[in-house]
DNA sequence: GCCGTTTTCGGCCCGACTGTTTTCAGTCG
């Protein structure tokens, strides 16, 4: 049985409000089922998949007990402790939680005024039953609210996505003049795979004024709330955005809080305890010694920089923010050096427009040539094409060679008038069902290098899928595997392997793993970057652009590395072109 | 239930907004 992060969160949340509805456990028990329910909806790995390669250890605040339950779910599908807990409890008690505004107190009482469903709770809402028995009608409405957000809320935004429509927000904040500086926080500054709401903060003298300003921006559809210095509202497109702001003086305390992640800032607050301060986004306060009193005066910490300078850190990058260990590197001093954008200096999988027959592959939309006047503007030294080849299955091992060797020839041919920038003549290849490849030996081996990657029956079962990938990174030709783990954001999971196997032979074989930078895939993952660098393993991050405006995505791409913890020693692509063409045997 | 440079019990981040409230409970991030 499949379970999903989504699921799993919702049934720790459920357990927690079982234990609030009852008055059983304390607060803080309640609250570690809580965050352990956060952790594992922000995490960017499948819970199930980490528990089956026996990795819950690294799920941040994941405890022994709660791991123990997870154990008895995956194993047999209950938890015989959780149903006793939430045992006469109605469950329609539990679906009212899905509902923004209520959580167990007001779930609990609904299910109590009878109503056994959500299309009940609709239909007693709006005949007015609901409020004669004695529900606030304000709480009503917003429920009502609360239900068409629900029906019309997708699936997570996709990081790219999230950072236009961000981008708009923002240059719509600072041309306020009560707005000095504005920025988008939270997941997004993280680099997240996919992004919920947007948050974001703004800079500003009045800020009420700024708050009233965001509220009456024209695509706002509902303000959910609006304070003093805060608001959230959900604009026509369903998408939900909050507002922090904040005084000049302690804008980097606010920047450092609502960016986040939430284990990240809980876990901060220990040592920032320990050396007598307390923090919130409002800054950051002196606790006297003795009488454990927090002044009430702020010390100004106007950048992030300075807030974790007075907590005597380092500022980790905001991508490795998630308390997987940056706070103890950071304390002492000992943060990894993170691969840049600016550090790559080529892209080897791109699809130019050379004519292919394929049933399951198309080709790109540009020409090559186009192709490597973006890539002067970037200032990359090189580029790779790795157009498809023709379909297996409807072309001739003769036919297949001829192709290879006249493309070949048509990209020498260009070579003149495309000088000042290497171009590389690679291929993107299948591993076939069998783990054999769809081009001949013998065509591969006239190549500068060779990429192969999984483009068919990503179900199959973990040993099936390790075996197809481990025979492609046995053959001497193949030089990287392109997006490894091929699921697709919002769509499909990935695959199963056994990544252990796969990186101890990549890494001692010389053998790159793909950073697929396509905003979809952002694949490897960057759990499985870090732990794959553990292993020695050196990438590439390639944004696979079937058109040149995608070679934008390399910003993406970069982003996964580095939540992954890589430097410019792990991606091949960063290092200059005499070890990068030593590498390839160039 | 989680966690630890006092490794085994006693702490546990901090604050805003809403509604209905004369001082607070519930919910959220």
């Amino acid at each position: 049985m499949e379970i999903s992060n989504a699921k799993l969160a919702k049934i720790l949340r459920n357990v927690a409000a079982a234990y609030t509805i009852k008055g059983a456990g304390n607060i803080f028990q309640i609250r570690a089922y809580e965050n352990a329910a956060d952790s594992i909806e922000h995490s960017t790995s499948e819970i199930q998949d980490l528990w089956e390669e026996e990795r819950l250890d690294e799920v941040p605040v994941l405890g022994k007990g709660i791991q123990g339950y997870l154990d008895e779910l995956f194993a047999k599908g209950e938890v015989k402790h959780f149903q006793e807990v939430e045992k006469g409890i109605p469950e329609v008690v539990f679906d009212l939680l899905d509902i923004s505004g209520i959580g167990p107190k007001t779930a609990s009482e609904i299910g109590n005024l009878g109503v056994d469903s959500i299309a009940d709770l609709k239909k007693q809402i709006k005949n007015g039953q609901l409020v004669e028995k004695g529900f606030s009608s304000k709480i009503a409405q917003k429920i009502m609210d609360g239900l068409r957000e629900i029906e019309n809320r997708g699936s997570r935004n996709l990081l790219p996505y999230a950072f236009v429509q961000a981008a708009k927000i923002v240059e719509y904040l600072k041309k306020n003049k009560d707005v000095i500086n504005a920025h988008p926080l939270g997941s997004l500054r993280r680099m997240v795979a996919t992004v919920g709401d947007l948050d974001f903060s703004a800079c500003s003298n009045h800020p009420s004024k700024a708050v009233e300003y965001f509220c009456k921006m024209p695509q706002v559809a509902r303000i959910v709330d609006q304070g003093e210095n805060k608001a959230t509202v959900v604009l026509k497109s369903g998408l939900q955005l909050d507002l922090l702001v904040g005084e000049p003086d302690s804008y980097g305390a606010l920047l450092q809080h609502f960016t986040g992640s939430k284990s990240h800032n809980i876990k901060l607050r220990t040592p920032a305890n320990e050396k007598g301060f307390s923090l919130s986004e409002y800054g950051v306060r002196k606790i006297s010694d003795k009488e454990k009193v927090i002044s009430d005066k702020l010390i100004r910490t106007e950048t992030e920089e300075e807030f974790y300078k007075l907590l005597g850190m380092q500022t980790p990058p905001p991508e490795i923010r998630e308390d997987t260990g940056e706070i103890e590197a950071a304390l002492e001093h000992k943060l990894p050096d993170l691969v840049n954008l600016s550090d790559l200096k080529g892209d080897l999988h791109l699809h130019s427009n050379y004519p292919i027959k394929s049933p399951s592959h198309g080709p790109g939309a540009d020409s090559i040539e186009d192709i490597v006047k973006k890539a002067r503007k970037f200032g990359y030294q090189f580029v790779g094409i790795s157009d498809h080849p023709p379909g297996f299955t409807t072309t001739s091992k003769e036919e297949m060679i001829d192709w290879v060797q006249k493309r070949t020839k048509f990209i020498q041919s260009l070579k003149k008038s495309t000088k000042s920038i290497r171009v590389l003549n690679g291929l993107e290849i299948d591993i076939l069902g069998d783990g054999n490849l769809s081009v001949p030996d013998e065509a591969l081996a006239t190549l500068n290098y060779c990429i192969a990657g999984i483009h068919s029956g990503h179900r199959g079962s973990k040993e099936v899928i390790t075996k197809r990938l481990m025979s492609a990174l046995e053959n001497p030709h193949v030089d990287i595997i392109s997006h490894p783990t091929n699921r697709l954001l919002n769509e499909r999971e990935s695959s199963e392997a056994d990544w252990e196997q796969i990186f101890k032979y990549a890494a001692k074989n010389n053998k790159l793993l793909e950073i697929n930078a396509f905003p979809n895939r952002l694949d490897l993952r960057d759990d499985l970057v870090r732990q794959a660098i553990k292993f020695g393993v050196k990438f590439i991050i390639n944004t696979d652009a079937h058109e040149v405006s995608q070679m934008d995505n390399m910003r993406f791409g970069v982003a996964v590395a580095r939540r992954g913890w890589a430097e410019v020693k792990d991606v091949a692509n960063s290092w200059d072109w005499t070890e990068f063409s030593k590498w390839f045997n160039i």
